[in-house]
DNA sequence: TGCCAGGGGGCTC
DNA sequence: GAGCCCCATGGC
Protein backbone atom coordinates (compact mmCIF):
# COMPACT_ATOMS: atom_id res chain seq x y z
CA UNK A 1 0.00 0.00 0.00
CA UNK A 2 1.70 3.24 -1.21
CA UNK A 3 -0.87 5.81 0.68
CA UNK A 4 -4.22 5.63 2.93
CA UNK A 5 -6.80 8.29 3.49
CA UNK A 6 -7.20 8.39 6.83
CA UNK A 7 -9.81 10.86 7.66
CA UNK A 8 -11.96 13.11 5.41
CA UNK A 9 -8.99 15.53 4.94
CA UNK A 10 -5.81 13.62 5.45
CA UNK A 11 -3.93 11.22 3.36
CA UNK A 12 -0.93 9.92 4.21
CA UNK A 13 1.81 8.20 2.67
CA UNK A 14 4.19 5.20 3.18
CA UNK A 15 5.59 4.20 0.61
CA UNK A 16 8.70 7.04 0.18
CA UNK A 17 10.49 4.35 -2.02
CA UNK A 18 7.96 6.04 -4.91
CA UNK A 19 6.68 9.00 -3.46
CA UNK A 20 9.41 11.87 -2.65
CA UNK A 21 7.49 15.23 -2.62
CA UNK A 22 11.06 17.55 -3.15
CA UNK A 23 11.89 15.58 -6.46
CA UNK A 24 7.57 15.86 -7.67
CA UNK A 25 7.49 19.20 -7.12
CA UNK A 26 10.87 20.19 -8.81
CA UNK A 27 10.31 17.61 -11.37
CA UNK A 28 8.79 20.62 -13.85
CA UNK A 29 5.05 19.49 -14.11
CA UNK A 30 3.68 21.61 -11.19
CA UNK A 31 4.59 24.73 -11.05
CA UNK A 32 2.10 26.78 -8.46
CA UNK A 33 3.56 25.82 -5.14
CA UNK A 34 5.15 27.56 -1.69
CA UNK A 35 7.76 25.92 -0.20
CA UNK A 36 8.78 26.76 3.32
CA UNK A 37 10.21 24.90 6.29
CA UNK A 38 6.83 23.77 7.29
CA UNK A 39 6.59 21.66 3.46
CA UNK A 40 4.60 22.74 0.30
CA UNK A 41 1.56 24.41 0.06
CA UNK A 42 0.26 23.49 -3.52
CA UNK A 43 -2.97 24.71 -5.74
CA UNK A 44 -4.35 22.94 -8.51
CA UNK A 45 -7.22 24.54 -10.28
CA UNK A 46 -9.07 25.61 -7.46
CA UNK A 47 -7.82 22.70 -5.15
CA UNK A 48 -5.70 23.01 -2.15
CA UNK A 49 -2.91 21.02 -0.04
CA UNK A 50 -0.61 21.25 2.45
CA UNK A 51 1.62 18.96 2.15
CA UNK A 52 4.29 17.87 5.03
CA UNK A 53 7.27 15.11 5.06
CA UNK A 54 7.61 13.66 8.90
CA UNK A 55 9.93 10.80 9.33
CA UNK A 56 9.10 7.62 7.62
CA UNK A 57 5.92 9.47 5.81
CA UNK A 58 4.13 12.21 4.04
CA UNK A 59 0.85 13.92 4.96
CA UNK A 60 -1.41 15.89 2.26
CA UNK A 61 -3.87 18.11 3.98
CA UNK A 62 -6.54 19.08 2.00
CA UNK A 63 -10.27 19.25 1.54
CA UNK A 64 -10.72 16.75 -1.08
CA UNK A 65 -8.23 13.62 -0.58
CA UNK A 66 -9.64 12.07 -3.54
CA UNK A 67 -8.88 15.00 -5.88
CA UNK A 68 -5.42 14.13 -4.76
CA UNK A 69 -5.82 10.54 -4.29
CA UNK A 70 -5.93 10.87 -8.24
CA UNK A 71 -3.42 13.62 -9.16
CA UNK A 72 -0.93 12.18 -7.45
CA UNK A 73 -1.55 8.67 -8.83
CA UNK A 74 -1.66 6.84 -6.03
CA UNK A 75 -3.02 3.78 -7.52
CA UNK A 76 -0.13 3.06 -9.34
CA UNK A 77 2.84 1.23 -8.31
CA UNK A 78 6.03 2.69 -9.85
CA UNK A 79 7.96 0.55 -8.45
CA UNK A 80 6.75 -2.13 -10.93
CA UNK A 81 7.54 0.51 -13.77
CA UNK A 82 11.12 0.93 -12.28
CA UNK A 83 11.35 -2.82 -12.27
CA UNK A 84 10.37 -2.87 -15.84
CA UNK A 85 13.13 0.10 -16.59
CA UNK A 86 16.40 -1.70 -14.83
CA UNK A 87 16.75 -3.77 -18.15
CA UNK A 88 18.09 -0.34 -18.97
CA UNK A 89 21.60 -0.29 -17.75
CA UNK A 90 22.80 3.29 -18.30
CA UNK A 91 19.55 4.60 -16.89
CA UNK A 92 20.12 2.99 -13.95
CA UNK A 93 21.42 5.63 -11.91
CA UNK A 94 18.90 8.20 -13.50
CA UNK A 95 16.23 6.05 -12.05
CA UNK A 96 17.65 5.25 -8.46
CA UNK A 97 17.98 9.20 -8.16
CA UNK A 98 14.62 10.36 -9.36
CA UNK A 99 12.65 6.69 -8.50
CA UNK A 100 10.23 9.02 -6.00
CA UNK A 101 8.80 11.32 -8.70
CA UNK A 102 5.02 10.44 -10.42
CA UNK A 103 3.65 11.66 -13.20
CA UNK A 104 0.90 14.02 -12.02
CA UNK A 105 -2.71 14.02 -13.03
CA UNK A 106 -3.29 18.03 -13.45
CA UNK A 107 -5.96 20.32 -14.87
CA UNK A 108 -6.12 19.93 -18.51
CA UNK A 109 -7.02 23.99 -19.14
CA UNK A 110 -4.26 24.80 -16.47
CA UNK A 111 -1.59 22.82 -18.29
CA UNK A 112 -2.50 24.06 -22.08
CA UNK A 113 -2.18 28.05 -20.90
CA UNK A 114 1.03 26.91 -18.57
CA UNK A 115 3.42 25.11 -21.22
CA UNK A 116 2.02 28.18 -23.58
CA UNK A 117 3.33 30.21 -21.54
CA UNK A 118 6.44 28.48 -20.36
CA UNK A 119 7.23 27.93 -23.86
CA UNK A 120 10.40 30.05 -24.93
CA UNK A 121 10.80 30.77 -21.50
CA UNK A 122 12.80 30.18 -17.96
CA UNK A 123 10.83 28.44 -14.97
CA UNK A 124 11.76 31.61 -12.26
CA UNK A 125 9.83 34.10 -14.70
CA UNK A 126 7.08 32.03 -16.30
CA UNK A 127 6.02 31.00 -12.89
CA UNK A 128 5.49 34.63 -11.78
CA UNK A 129 3.64 35.10 -15.12
CA UNK A 130 0.87 31.84 -13.81
CA UNK A 131 0.85 33.40 -10.19
CA UNK A 132 0.03 37.14 -11.52
CA UNK A 133 -2.58 35.54 -13.35
CA UNK A 134 -3.97 33.37 -10.44
CA UNK A 135 -4.03 36.80 -8.61
CA UNK A 136 -5.44 38.96 -10.78
CA UNK A 137 -8.30 36.24 -12.29
CA UNK A 138 -8.54 33.58 -10.16
CA UNK A 139 -10.79 33.07 -7.11
CA UNK A 140 -9.05 33.75 -3.43
CA UNK A 141 -8.81 30.56 -1.40
CA UNK A 142 -7.96 30.47 2.17
CA UNK A 143 -4.42 31.41 3.15
CA UNK A 144 -3.73 33.90 1.12
CA UNK A 145 -3.64 32.21 -2.54
CA UNK A 146 -5.49 31.97 -5.58
CA UNK A 147 -6.95 29.68 -7.78
CA UNK A 148 -5.76 28.89 -11.28
CA UNK A 149 -8.45 30.91 -13.31
CA UNK A 150 -10.70 28.95 -14.93
CA UNK A 151 -11.60 29.13 -18.81
CA UNK A 152 -14.75 31.55 -18.05
CA UNK A 153 -12.17 33.84 -15.60
CA UNK A 154 -9.69 33.49 -18.45
CA UNK A 155 -11.79 34.49 -21.37
CA UNK A 156 -11.91 37.97 -19.43
CA UNK A 157 -8.23 38.32 -19.65
CA UNK A 158 -7.46 40.88 -22.63
CA UNK A 159 -4.31 40.73 -25.38
CA UNK A 160 -2.68 43.69 -22.77
CA UNK A 161 -3.33 41.77 -19.58
CA UNK A 162 -1.11 38.74 -20.73
CA UNK A 163 1.60 41.22 -21.68
CA UNK A 164 1.69 43.17 -18.48
CA UNK A 165 2.31 40.38 -16.54
CA UNK A 166 4.99 39.51 -19.02
CA UNK A 167 3.53 36.87 -21.44
CA UNK A 168 5.35 39.15 -24.36
CA UNK A 169 4.40 37.83 -27.89
CA UNK A 170 2.86 35.01 -26.63
CA UNK A 171 -0.59 37.44 -25.62
CA UNK A 172 -2.08 37.06 -29.03
CA UNK A 173 -1.28 32.98 -28.88
CA UNK A 174 -3.14 33.07 -25.43
CA UNK A 175 -6.08 34.85 -26.25
CA UNK A 176 -6.34 33.00 -29.18
CA UNK A 177 -6.02 29.70 -26.96
CA UNK A 178 -8.60 30.41 -24.29
CA UNK A 179 -11.25 31.22 -27.36
CA UNK A 180 -10.42 27.64 -28.76
CA UNK A 181 -10.56 25.67 -25.55
CA UNK A 182 -14.07 27.23 -24.71
CA UNK A 183 -15.27 25.92 -27.87
CA UNK A 184 -13.61 22.22 -27.93
CA UNK A 185 -15.19 19.17 -26.30
CA UNK A 186 -12.52 18.79 -23.28
CA UNK A 187 -14.57 15.81 -22.43
CA UNK A 188 -14.11 14.21 -25.55
CA UNK A 189 -9.99 14.46 -25.92
CA UNK A 190 -9.49 11.14 -24.05
CA UNK A 191 -11.66 9.11 -26.32
CA UNK A 192 -9.82 10.40 -29.08
CA UNK A 193 -6.96 8.10 -30.91
CA UNK A 194 -3.57 9.53 -30.78
CA UNK A 195 -3.33 11.24 -34.16
CA UNK A 196 -7.01 12.52 -33.47
CA UNK A 197 -6.10 13.76 -30.35
CA UNK A 198 -2.53 15.43 -31.76
CA UNK A 199 -4.97 17.24 -34.28
CA UNK A 200 -6.69 18.52 -32.30
CA UNK A 201 -4.14 19.99 -29.65
CA UNK A 202 -1.97 21.46 -32.07
CA UNK A 203 -5.14 23.07 -33.58
CA UNK A 204 -4.62 25.30 -30.44
CA UNK A 205 -2.90 28.30 -31.24
CA UNK A 206 0.59 28.62 -29.04
CA UNK A 207 0.50 24.79 -29.18
CA UNK A 208 3.23 23.12 -31.15
CA UNK A 209 4.97 19.62 -30.49
CA UNK A 210 6.48 20.29 -27.27
CA UNK A 211 4.07 21.87 -25.32
CA UNK A 212 1.26 18.96 -27.03
CA UNK A 213 3.52 16.33 -25.57
CA UNK A 214 3.69 18.05 -22.21
CA UNK A 215 -0.23 18.12 -22.14
CA UNK A 216 -0.56 14.54 -23.13
CA UNK A 217 1.86 13.75 -20.38
CA UNK A 218 0.78 15.82 -17.40
CA UNK A 219 -2.92 16.15 -18.12
CA UNK A 220 -5.02 14.30 -15.88
CA UNK A 221 -7.52 13.15 -18.32
CA UNK A 222 -5.46 12.17 -20.86
CA UNK A 223 -2.04 10.89 -18.70
CA UNK A 224 -0.24 9.37 -21.90
CA UNK A 225 3.09 7.95 -19.64
CA UNK A 226 4.50 6.50 -23.13
CA UNK A 227 4.69 10.87 -24.43
CA UNK A 228 7.67 12.19 -23.55
CA UNK A 229 8.12 15.55 -24.08
CA UNK A 230 11.60 16.37 -26.31
CA UNK A 231 13.77 19.93 -26.39
CA UNK A 232 17.46 20.44 -27.52
CA UNK A 233 17.82 19.43 -23.68
CA UNK A 234 16.81 16.29 -22.93
CA UNK A 235 18.58 15.09 -26.21
CA UNK A 236 21.85 16.36 -24.92
CA UNK A 237 21.08 14.82 -21.58
CA UNK A 238 19.73 11.42 -23.36
CA UNK A 239 22.83 11.51 -25.50
CA UNK A 240 25.42 12.07 -22.38
CA UNK A 241 24.29 9.59 -19.90
CA UNK A 242 22.20 6.81 -22.37
CA UNK A 243 23.60 7.19 -25.83
CA UNK A 244 23.50 3.05 -26.24
CA UNK A 245 19.96 2.91 -24.94
CA UNK A 246 18.86 6.62 -26.42
CA UNK A 247 16.79 5.65 -29.00
CA UNK A 248 14.72 2.76 -27.30
CA UNK A 249 13.98 5.16 -24.56
CA UNK A 250 12.09 7.26 -26.33
CA UNK A 251 9.95 4.87 -27.81
CA UNK A 252 8.95 2.65 -24.48
CA UNK A 253 5.73 2.71 -23.10
CA UNK A 254 7.42 4.64 -20.20
CA UNK A 255 9.35 7.56 -21.71
CA UNK A 256 7.33 9.97 -20.10
CA UNK A 257 8.27 8.62 -16.80
CA UNK A 258 11.70 8.12 -18.33
CA UNK A 259 12.19 11.84 -19.04
CA UNK A 260 11.39 12.84 -15.37
CA UNK A 261 14.08 10.32 -14.10
CA UNK A 262 16.54 12.06 -15.87
CA UNK A 263 15.87 15.31 -16.18
CA UNK A 264 15.88 15.28 -12.03
CA UNK A 265 19.33 13.03 -12.27
CA UNK A 266 20.78 15.54 -14.02
CA UNK A 267 19.74 18.44 -12.02
CA UNK A 268 21.18 17.22 -9.30
CA UNK A 269 24.83 16.05 -10.64
CA UNK A 270 24.68 19.80 -11.65
CA UNK A 271 24.87 20.73 -8.60
CA UNK A 272 27.28 17.89 -7.24
CA UNK A 273 25.60 14.98 -6.49
C1' DT B 1 13.45 28.65 -46.28
C1' DG B 2 15.10 31.83 -42.26
C1' DC B 3 14.37 35.36 -39.32
C1' DC B 4 11.99 37.82 -35.58
C1' DA B 5 9.25 38.57 -31.28
C1' DG B 6 9.90 39.61 -24.07
C1' DG B 7 13.18 38.85 -21.07
C1' DG B 8 15.85 36.46 -17.83
C1' DG B 9 19.20 32.86 -16.76
C1' DG B 10 23.52 30.75 -17.61
C1' DC B 11 27.62 30.67 -19.86
C1' DT B 12 32.31 32.57 -21.38
C1' DC B 13 35.72 35.85 -21.31
C1' DG C 1 30.37 42.56 -15.31
C1' DA C 2 29.67 42.86 -20.23
C1' DG C 3 28.39 40.41 -24.06
C1' DC C 4 26.79 36.29 -25.85
C1' DC C 5 23.40 32.40 -26.71
C1' DC C 6 19.35 29.77 -25.54
C1' DC C 7 14.45 28.79 -25.16
C1' DA C 8 9.26 26.84 -28.63
C1' DT C 9 5.92 28.78 -31.48
C1' DG C 10 3.61 31.45 -35.13
C1' DG C 11 3.81 34.76 -38.65
C1' DC C 12 5.83 36.87 -42.31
Amino acid sequence: MIAKIIDNNTIEVNDLTQFDIGAIMHSGQVFRYYESQYGYRLIVGSNYAVIRECKDKVIIECRDPHYFWNYFDLDTDYNLIKKDLHKFVSLRPAVAAGGGIRILRSDFVEMVISFIISANNNIKRFTKTLNGLAEQYGTALPDGLFSFPTLAQLAEVTEAGYKALGCGYRAPYLVKAVRQLQAMDIDGLSSLNDDMLDKELLSISGVGPKVCACVKLFSGNIHQISTCPIDTWLKKALTQIAPEDRVALLDHKYAGITQQYVFYYLQHMRQGL
